[in-house]
DNA sequence: TTTCTGACA
DNA sequence: TGTCAGCA
């Protein structure tokens, strides 16, 4: 499976086909690069490269984003994320670990509300 | 033609 | 976030 993972690594898609991809604006896509969601390598002439990986991760963003969740609660979960990757480095990382720590994760910050500029670790009770 | 950075609203 | 400018 490590060819499949090295393939989906690649970063050949420039930013207009992610655009399309994700149906998310250039703006939005280059902005989450600044908060490092996102990776892209870079040509030689400073364009963009995603890579299939980087798809699946606007998507998930996209997805979190419309679930109210707001730019550092998506941090939160990607720095925990490789947190735990760094943990249990040699360990056995299935996809099935990864699930579960994406599901924790997401009950976790699924009471935090929408709250601008909210940490996890200053939750409010949700009543 | 497409993408890039920086900046303003 | 959208959008515009001025480059490469």
């Amino acid at each position: 499976m490590t060819e499949k993972e090295l393939q989906r690594s690649k970063s050949v898609l420039p930013i207009g086909t992610v655009m399309r991809l994700t149906e998310l604006s250039a703006r939005q896509i280059r902005y989450y690069e600044e908060q490092g969601l996102v990776i892209p390598t870079r040509t030689e002439g400073n364009r963009r490269l995603y890579s299939l990986n980087d798809i699946d991760r606007l998507l998930e963003i996209k997805d979190y984003l419309t679930e109210g969740i707001n730019m550092a609660g998506i941090k939160e979960i990607y720095d925990q994320q490789r947190k735990r990757a760094a943990e249990r480095k040699e360990e056995t990382l299935t996809d099935n670990d990864v699930r579960q720590v994406l599901h924790d994760e997401f009950l976790n910050i699924s009471g935090m509300e929408r709250t601008s500029g909210t940490s996890l670790h200053s939750q409010k009770p949700l009543e």
